[in-house]
DNA sequence: TATGAATGAGCGTTCATTCAT
DNA sequence: TATGAATGAACGCTCATTCAT
């Protein structure tokens, strides 16, 4: 929840030039995509990370701080480029729905993996753990909440339910995660840019 | 708001009053759906059925099987429903959007464990019943691909990349079967008549 | 045990024509034989007797009664056969060991897998039925002893020690049931005169 | 008695002193012999080898990676020694077949157990690793047989059908191992001895 | 007789995890 | 740090057998 304001300077949330993974949750990640948490063993997670399998203990205590890891970083990495991208809109609401939604499809884009796994995982998570996370959720869907829910007070937006399109919208850039290849016609800006039209679209001021 | 326009036999598809599953599939998509393909047991699987565990494979050959059966089931009921909506929507384009989409969203509504399956098991099928699955989802997308072409053509939607476009609408409809709850304060004709309105305006006709 | 007296005439142990064995068991043998007792299951050997499950049990008690009525079988035969050709014998004790070695080769040969399961699926057989055979196959074997011990004794043999030799020759035409086919370029009867050959020269009369 | 003639390294083929299986597939072989291959369980395996089941599986692949490594190590265990017993015996023929006969003889009882798979439970492995052993035994087979060729076109035999009479020989020295003690009346060496005679005799020349 | 449906026990195998080295 | 060796528990599945019909 850090967004950082010190002299290093504040987050570039659309850079994703770097990998925001250790090389261990990298190929992590790699598996429980192709196989989900149960359908990858921990022998799978040692050889994908080029490990024996006491060294992935070495690392972490248990398949389980594995994905959870991994899921800490997705939500973590979603939050700080949501705030900072929050903090570039100012008070417009229209432009921080912009904002936002270019936010999501970058992220859902580019992070394709990670942010697949933050969503279809939740399961497989252990209570605890699983409420921390729908509760790092639900503040991720919040933010959006509220930035319809302005714009609707403001007039902005013609939008009577902001929760529910905000459920639409966020499922929508979701969807962006299972079917983008960085190889593909659309490269992730041209869709965030199309999606901003969505979603502008979608609170009626398209 | 019967809408069978010939012969006895034509599928209401707005009409989810029946259960369109036998029980035993009834209570592993239950499964399925809580724990994941991988998660759940085949021994959870025969308790969840009230059989014993050979009881179960008295039914189905493998537990391969029995997940085949159900996402063969989600397909097929959604594309039956599909196919009777466009019967309904005619030629006019714009009136086979309001219908499409209000199939999906009531099917994923109605049928939110299904349809959730559907689209998160894909990966744990086998390759043969995984090509036949990519194949069967494809043509249901270009089912509303070809309505959003034809409703570009005809200028009666302004939409640029009509794949893309399909491709927000669905997985914006697939996300219902996430959130969706029987109890809570929309009902699913309620939440179909929004994603129609919202369909409206992403084609730029809202 | 019963070699036939009555007007029907003595059993003809050269005839092989008829086979010995009920159908079920028939194909229980094949089955047997191809991949052993614990190898075949019930629901294999109802398959290859073109029954359902129950059907089996109708007709036997357990799996392990058939294998036993098999084993009975093939000793009772074994056993009449032998006798047969003893009778026949007379007191000679070189024609004794001929026509036993001609009556032994000839069932190995024709026999060959019921012969084969006789010798290989003792230790399947629960330890009852296991010493019952056990005690069978004793008797079969005393039967070529007393004939070597015999020809010893009337220095019509030069046999050292008729215990050994005679499970020498056991165990040679036991070995036919491994490599005799009937479409072989060797006839059970030439087998047979051959075996007979090299049991008069173990015996130094050759 | 030590027959080396070479520098160190060379087999005595007469010498059986030493155990030539590890631990784990001699424990493996007294299950196979007593219950057969499908008859054993590898919990049976495990436990006779002092181990847990994953233990077992540790150092095997499989239960039929095991009794792949017995029969492999019984073929090869007799192919060495009939090699160095046929080095011994030079150009001789009635050489040849007294020392194939004395090594065939002594390792059927010295080696009981091992020799009795490998003639028992070739059907029980999987077709590849059965042709390997079936083209083994049949290698293993044809050095008799063209010891008595050579032997019969020398006139050293008086044989008519190699081939025949190497079967008979060698299912003969085969049933050894289903009755030999090594607490018994006889010694390995003094039936190996015993068996020569037989060979012997069997050629004509006893 | 014959079978559809079922089951307790056990199969071969793999799981996540540990520990001495 | 890293690994060879190990394990209790559980995996998907099949066994021989039964019984109502």
């Amino acid at each position: 929840m850090d967004t950082r304001t010190g002299p290093a300077g504040e987050l570039d949330w659309r850079d994703f030039s770097e990998d925001s993974l250790p090389p261990l949750l990298r190929s992590a990640v790699h598996s429980f995509v192709a196989h989900g948490y149960h359908g990858t063993s921990t022998r799978a997670l040692a050889a994908a990370a080029g490990l024996s399998l006491p060294g992935l203990y070495y690392h972490f205590p248990s398949k389980h701080a594995i994905i959870v890891a991994v899921m800490d970083c997705a939500m973590q990495e979603l939050w700080q480029r949501s705030m900072a991208a929050h903090a570039e809109a100012g008070d417009d609401a229209m432009r921080a729905l912009q904002l936002h939604i270019e936010c999501l499809a970058l992220f859902h884009a580019h992070r394709k993996e990670l942010a697949f796994l933050a969503s279809t995982e939740l399961r497989s998570l252990a209570p605890a753990a699983q409420n921390l996370h729908i509760a790092a959720r639900d503040r991720q869907e919040h933010l959006l909440i509220d930035v319809l829910q302005l714009g609707a007070e403001q007039n902005a937006f013609d939008v009577a339910d902001p929760a529910q399109l905000a459920r639409a919208l966020i499922t929508m850039c979701t969807g962006i995660s299972q079917w983008f290849s960085p190889t593909g016609p659309l490269s992730a800006t041209a869709i965030a840019q199309d999606y901003v039209l969505y979603a502008q679209r979608l609170v009626g001021r398209g």
